[in-house]
DNA sequence: TCTTGCCATGCAACCGGTTGCATGGCAAAT
DNA sequence: ATTTGCCATGCAACCGGTTGCATGGCAAGA
């Protein structure tokens, strides 16, 4: 344990003196190099090289008010929805010449402001996974900054959205095919734009199918809450539940399992955002979207928006469907009692927006 | 889609002219309070609301020297194991008022160079977890800033290592309790420390209980790479295997699957990291610690640096113990072929290092 | 009432780049 | 040989803060 200085870094006026020229021809150097002279450049940036000089890039920000830097906030890094889109849109600005900056809000609209704050003035740009913000705090940052939304519907900025309606339709109208009459929507964050349009989906599906819908709420996206409203789940005379995300269907799945009942025999239960897989037991069918590529549309909308010096408000959606796995079955005789197990209708394959997958174990 | 000139935000100056006062009083009302008058205080807080100010920390680090930022650069964001470590790292910092910059190296030595280079300048430290990079590129960059590195053991820099050797041991030696005689490691990238030091962990203790050891290297660390190693375990007249990671053992899972090989009567498998926890069938054993603990650390550390401004060579072990779920049995009579199925002997409850876990689904 | 001293504030240089404009030198044109 | 014009480079102001030092005003002490 020691004391230290760090060598300062080498600036642009080290290498200057050390080519033996002004700290303007290296700028040019490295920024404009078709002004110089090609001999120059060589000199300057092997010198440049020599010394191990770095453009200080905040330095550079502050002068030509491009920082090369974006933000990505979403509400929950370790929800594995996220990974994956935040891995497509770093990598998409890495190409682009982006740094980047990542912020969990914690699901809490007042860190997500701090966040946001902090960053503003360093960064060009905004990608805003799921945000919790109030649409009023979205719009006064749009004035500042480009934004582009995730799986939010604010009119008038741009936004990549992953469209459940048809994974849903497509959820419902495969339980209704089994012969379920009703089933359960178990729903999510209050301020998830994803949860209102899962839930009013599931309801008109509902009602296209002439199925019974109830509803419950799991206080948050996780496997303890979906695990927690098993027992409300199962007092609620249904035969099936669809849940805000896999976490949740999850954690349900470990507490029906807990309480003898048996899936997809008495009980099916459909998943959301399929980041399992097939890696639950029973293989959760599941709502599935290309998450990554939201990630990548956002940072490239966000990117084309700041290179072109304008803002557009393109709504972008992102097609789903159903993958179909174990845990949904033939409805049992009446609601979570005993019925014989029947081979899955063969009929589900074949139906758009259904895919049939093997289970990988 | 319309042109637009976003408002410039208001600066230092600004706010100096509304409220009457120079920019050096601005700057000392949020910087260094203290020195001024409370109602002066008071009065340039209130025209800066009124007006939005905020700070301009890419000027402000151009004069301090202090960016407010630090830099974590992973692998593979995608991973999960690195998820629940980045998320304890963000708010760490976050606490302690530093934005982080995420980077996402890809697995590769150069892109992390690279990712590296374009930050320096921005940050006042860096977390390398599981970095790729050369040592020598690695101890450059220390001098110049503050460096924690995680699962890479770098004598003289600060560094938190999961370490893994005593999980490994717990595994091989629940494996020769079981009866077994022989495994198979399966390794994972070769630049990462973590699969050197599971190697030769597993190494030692197959000698120590007298084991016939094999190794196969899967050439990525996933579930693809798993399942494409599967033949060449199958031909290898072993038992069980311990493998790189719990992707690579899911993928083995379901390789075993396909080629009718039943897990855990006829072959036994134990992962290492512990993300998929109980949700693989047959519920995977598994290598399991707290890698957010790491990242919370991780940045701590980082944090305390930078604030005593000096470098330690803290060398910080995080524990790891074996969590048994259902992939381990007894060995069968000869490798991979049939065996009766006994249940699982008690006594590995019990055994220091050892966590029996009920199955969650 | 005049001096002393402190405290609140302002001035101006500086951090490390960028860039509009000025300048000087050399080649081509006259 | 002189003028013209262009191209490569330098000068210096500027981006938005911070901070050492100077200054002015007011209160306390003489």
């Amino acid at each position: 344990m020691r004391t230290i200085k760090m060598n300062p870094s080498p600036t642009i006026s080290d290498v200057a003196k050390a080519a033996g020229v002004s700290t303007a021809t290296v700028s040019r150097a490295f920024s404009r190099p078709e002004m110089l002279r090609e001999e120059t450049v060589i000199q300057v940036r092997f010198h440049a090289t020599r010394l191990g000089y770095l453009p200080n890039l905040a330095a550079r920000a502050l002068s030509t008010g491009r920082q090369g830097n974006i933000a990505i906030v979403v509400p929950d890094i370790a929800n594995p929805f996220f990974p994956p889109l935040l891995k497509a849109a770093q990598t998409a600005a890495d190409l682009a010449g982006y740094s980047v900056f990542l912020g969990d809000s914690d699901e809490d609209p007042e860190r997500e402001q701090r966040l946001v704050n902090k960053l503003v003035m360093q960064v060009e740009g905004f990608i805003l996974a799921s945000s919790r913000m109030p649409n009023k705090q979205i719009l006064e940052l749009s004035e500042r900054q480009s934004v582009v939304l995730i799986n939010r519907d604010t009119p008038g900025l741009p936004r990549v959205l992953i469209d459940t309606v048809a994974g849903i339709n497509a959820a419902v109208a495969h339980l209704a095919e089994l012969g379920h009459r009703s089933l359960v929507y178990i729903s999510g964050p209050a301020a998830s734009w994803s949860d209102q349009q899962r839930r009013s989906a599931v309801s008109s599906a509902a009602v296209l199918h002439k199925m019974k819908l109830e509803s419950v709420h799991a206080r948050h996206p996780s496997f303890d809450a979906g695990r927690e409203i098993t027992s409300a789940v199962i007092g609620m005379d249904v035969t099936a539940a669809i849940t805000f995300d896999d976490f949740v269907a999850h954690g349900l799945l470990a507490g029906l399992a807990e309480q003898g009942v048996v899936v997809p025999r008495d009980f099916s239960v459909i998943g959301c955002d399929d980041v399992l897989g097939a890696s639950t037991y029973p293989a959760l069918t599941s709502v599935s979207a290309r998450c990554d590529e939201a990630g990548r549309m956002a940072a490239d909308l966000l990117m084309s928006n700041l290179q072109m010096d304008k803002r557009d408000d393109t709504r972008c959606l992102l097609e789903t469907w159903l993958v179909v796995r174990d845990t949904t079955a033939p409805a049992p005789d009446s609601s979570l009692s005993r019925a014989k197990k029947k081979a899955h209708p063969k009929s589900a394959i074949g139906t758009p927006g259904v895919m049939r997958m093997r289970s990988t174990v």
